[in-house]
DNA sequence: CCAAAAGTGTTCTTACTACACCCATGG
DNA sequence: CCATGGGTGTAGTAAGAACACTTTTGG
């Protein structure tokens, strides 16, 4: 914070960059534009924009998300991730990007914004299996993204974002394996959540949509750590084992 | 990344701000500076300057490093905090900081740097006290970086970026003790420490420095992660007990 | 000898794993 | 009735907590 000179503060451009993730048909997937000038144009990118000089980081990080999704105030969970300012990340002027892990429900297709030719969710799977597939860096920042989302899991509700306001334990169990890509013990996993206290509230209603007997269903509880923390077995290369209940 | 017209991308000064702790007379301690221009003049901040056009945010963090504490190339450990970019944060001028944690073992006096009035290490305790002793909001981005700290000792071996390269069980110990701020059975410490393959490396010499039987030494092991972790106690409140040994 | 710190062994307890088993619904 | 998922019980195991005890130095 010394040198006040101001040749000693050259000028930046500051933009959000936004993670979006949602689980949808099976499949961990993340909001993407389609870009519709250079650089990169007609390549996939991660949703974002300048920062205005008059708004706050996290408010520009909302108000993208509000411009990509369409959604005023959307349910789900938003926090920073991290900055990336390599000097040539952006061939046109120097740009440091502030990047926002979002984490959502199964939203409505999203409404292409302004400046994006198209928005479409797109499995993570995919996205990350080219690193050349998304423009900028932005793969590097999807991975840590999701490497992010990850590790949150372990220790705290968040998976609860990724589900509707009330959710059955089977919901919420098959966030973690799609998540994680690992299976679960469906009995252990019920207790282990259920028996934390704080977790889960009850609603004291019950659902059969997934078939069987009724579910109670469930919203997030109050506590904002998980502990013990849920413990992610060993990814010992299975792929992500399918739900015989998916729709 | 959208929205090319010049006139979205209005310019900001980026700087990074450091978060350099160390563990020194049995304290965690921060580094910190002395402003001596405005605004907050006399007032004590966190280490910091603007990155340059033409550098990355990592080597502006290094150089600002090597500028406060006069080492070339310091032992310890540099990573991304979080960014801060409020709008009146500085009150001249829109600036987002780009805060950077530093791990350091016990280094020699800081030398001032060319812009810091004078710069010494504080203990984090005395900082954290009063919320308007450091200027803009470093107290904050020093919570920060304090709690990231306190939360990347349980699951990997960072403990021993504030040791020397060499360093004895009982010393990790202190450490863990003193940035958690509780009592570790030293027993049941020195079980999990030298019973994780590849925490530590023995070096096979011994040291008698803190009196008793010898003690072996050890180099940090070449594992990035502690797994299981190590668990953190309950902070019931006691102060951190003291070492009889310590000098 | 004693004090002090290093390091090992043993018991108790917690919490996770694996899996048998029963419950409640729809068709 | 049967299929399907919801939910409980229980035995085995991994690992932390607590603490008795032996080892090796300095004084």
């Amino acid at each position: 914070m010394q040198g006040h000179d101001p040749a000693a503060r050259p000028p930046f451009a500051v933009t959000v960059d936004l993670v979006v993730l949602t689980v949808r048909r099976e499949e961990m997937c993340a909001l993407v534009v389609r870009r519709g000038s250079p650089p990169f144009c007609g390549r996939q990118a991660l949703p974002g924009g300048f920062v205005r000089v008059d708004e706050d980081l996290e408010t520009a990080a909302k108000r993208e998300l509000r411009e990509e999704t369409g959604l005023a105030d959307f349910p789900g969970h938003l926090e920073q991730l991290a900055s990336y300012g390599d000097r040539h990340r952006d061939p046109r002027m120097r740009v440091v990007s502030v990047a926002h892990l979002v984490l959502a429900p199964d939203l409505p297709d999203p409404r292409p914004g302004s400046d994006a030719a198209e928005a479409c969710w797109a499995p993570v799977s995919t996205l990350l299996d080219d690193p050349q597939r998304l423009a900028f860096d932005h793969h590097r920042i999807l991975v840590d993204g999701v490497e992010r989302a990850r590790a949150k899991l372990e220790y705290s509700p968040l998976a609860t974002a990724f589900c509707p306001a009330e959710f059955t334990v089977h919901e919420l169990r098959r966030v973690y394996e799609i998540v994680w890509g690992v299976a679960l013990d469906p009995r252990n996993f019920h207790r282990k959540v259920t028996g934390t206290p704080g977790f889960l509230a009850r609603t004291g209603r019950t659902t059969t949509r997934g078939g069987g007997r009724p579910a109670q269903l469930y919203r997030r509880g109050e506590v904002p750590l998980l502990n013990p923390p849920m413990l992610r077995p060993d990814r010992a290369g299975q792929p992500v084992p399918a739900d015989p209940a998916a729709r």
